[in-house]
DNA sequence: TTGTATGCGTTATCAT
DNA sequence: ATGATAACGCATACAA
């Protein structure tokens, strides 16, 4: 008895097949007793029905796909805590994959949800060029799709964001009014718009306060770039007095690095981080950082998609951007 | 055109379904030319083959069903990287669930990717007690698993471990012999078999060296817990010599709690953790602990898991044991 | 209220 | 080498 099926509990009980699908779909007409009939027997035999075979049929699957670049930084893990939390109470699945931070990977693995006919994808990007044909021609199949974090401007669809320029600005400026007027920016991959955006941030805060502009280090977006590009900083004698970095890893990284190095964090250098992990607080010095709202990035997105699922065709993409916090700490207080 | 299907591509180039489809499947027989003219008109239109409706006809996706209790440490992340190289290598889609450490998802998880025929699945338990009876059955089902890290011995299924009992000999062991005879072991839920050998390691290393059993304090994993339970001890002046936490959230959790009361890692408390994340290296003082083959673990399972698929009813259940190391840093040092 | 028949997109069996 | 057709498990339009 490999798998059960509706005509085994129409056979059992002498009904049609067509009776037993109708108990399961409470819409239509059926006589409440054998209704309670069929289902405590298809229970006791422990029967589920089929959903590939539902799906091919209704082309509806109550599967929602997420996408994400990776899992190492907890960040995106957290999101998708926040987007499971909404679309579990609503009754749907969260399949998860992670691209591997190759866009290669990330076709596949959108491909293969789309091909499993999930009902809604919520995707972060690997990179905001290679894919972007597949995207469009998969949004004008009117596939429900929320982008988060990492987008691309110029794709019709709903988007989380979180507002990278203000928030490095304000990161910069608290540098700034803290007395470190020589700051480097730490940030990663060129291409992805919120790295664009951090730098602009990090831009204004100096044209604000009619200072110098501080130089731009791409080194990637792990500990160990940020060790890497802080090593070279020290043996070129090109450190700044104050180092904001484009997320925790890089601010980890460099601070790890300038320690062992014999400076003092904040007296010879301070630092200052873009969070998207709850590492900062938990390092000492503990690290001053942008905060992003990880779980509401989730449940916003998921809301938006439930939306789209909901009205079908008539949908208006969305853009809605959420709030941050600075959160003060140890490796930026000016103490002298 | 919502949708291309076999039938589309049939009738454009006036040939049956059947041979459009072979054209797909190379084992059979077909003229080379109307098989690269179907394959190339399909490329051309854009058509992709409907996984659901394969699925129903074959009972087989090429998807693998990876279920893990929690995303918040990195354990179980780098855990599904290291087997989703593996299996992406060999032609299988990973699929990913979590279980937000609730054995209800978790049930609900398993279903989902069941029902959607996975060929396999990777499951590490919430709970090492309350979805049994539903494994025993899918395991007389001969759906291929594998376990990892939170198993039930006496489910009959191939696992891949770490040795608990050893390693927390080992790390007990070393506080022992930098001379902290007073230790105390901060861990988690009683219930699971990790918990256990971890304690079964803890009171061996005392056997041997003859010591007074140190006490052991159950509170949970995260660095919340930690913390509280730190805080507990001091308020109640039960401070042990040194702390033996079960994992790395525990450690640092213990940590700022002892830092931010004013006392010394390792002058004062020495710490010693059990890793599952890279936290511990970039902590200062860094943490001792013990660390997990994390991507090993995730191969090991993967590779498990396809001979499993391959080698279909001929299956004996294996338990691999992998071996990890002490990684001895700043907060287990004694330095008197 | 229930049963019969059809189709979702494939693959597989049997003809031709 | 290719075509016609039956299945896979279910939902639904239509009949009864």
């Amino acid at each position: 008895m490999e798998h059960l099926t509706i005509k085994d509990i129409a056979q059992k009980l002498n009904v049609s097949v067509s009776t037993v699908s109708r108990a399961f779909n409470d819409k239509y007409d059926i006589k409440k007793e054998t209704r309670d009939l069929i289902l405590k027997t298809a229970q006791d035999m422990g029967y589920r029905p089929n959903p590939i075979a539902k799906k091919l049929l209704q082309k509806r699957s109550f599967n929602i796909g997420i996408v994400v670049p990776e899992f190492v930084n907890s960040f995106f893990p957290e999101v998708i805590i926040g987007a499971q939390d909404i679309l579990l109470e609503k009754g749907y699945q969260v399949l998860i994959m992670q691209s591997n931070n190759s866009w290669k990977t990330e076709l596949k693995n959108v491909e293969t949800l789309v091909d499993n006919m999930v009902d809604g994808l919520i995707i972060s990007l690997t990179s905001e060029s290679e894919n972007l044909d597949y995207y469009k021609k998969l949004i004008s199949t009117k596939m429900p799709m929320v982008f988060f974090n990492r987008i691309v401007d110029e794709l019709p669809v709903s988007k989380v964001l979180f507002d990278d320029y203000k928030w490095a600005l304000f990161a910069t400026e608290h540098l700034i009014v803290q007395e470190y007027k020589d700051i480097l920016h730490l940030t990663g991959n060129k291409s992805l718009s919120l790295t664009k955006n951090r730098i602009k941030g990090f831009e204004a805060a100096h044209k604000k306060y009619r200072l110098p502009m501080g130089s731009i280090v791409h080194c990637g977006f792990t500990i160990e770039d940020g060790e890497k590009a802080t090593l070279e900083l020290i043996k070129q004698d090109k450190l700044p007095r104050a180092i904001f970095a484009a997320n925790d890893a890089l601010a980890i990284g460099a601070m790890q690095t300038l320690k062992k190095h014999g400076f003092k964090i904040p007296e010879d250098i301070a630092i200052a981080g873009f969070t998207e992990s709850r590492l900062a607080e938990h390092t000492s010095p503990s690290i001053t950082s942008v905060k992003q709202p990880t779980n509401d990035i989730g449940q916003t997105a998921a809301k938006l998609l439930l939306e789209q699922i909901e009205n079908d065709g008539l949908f208006v993409p969305q853009t809605i951007v959420l709030n941050g916090r600075l959160n003060i700490r140890e490796s930026s207080i000016n103490v002298n």
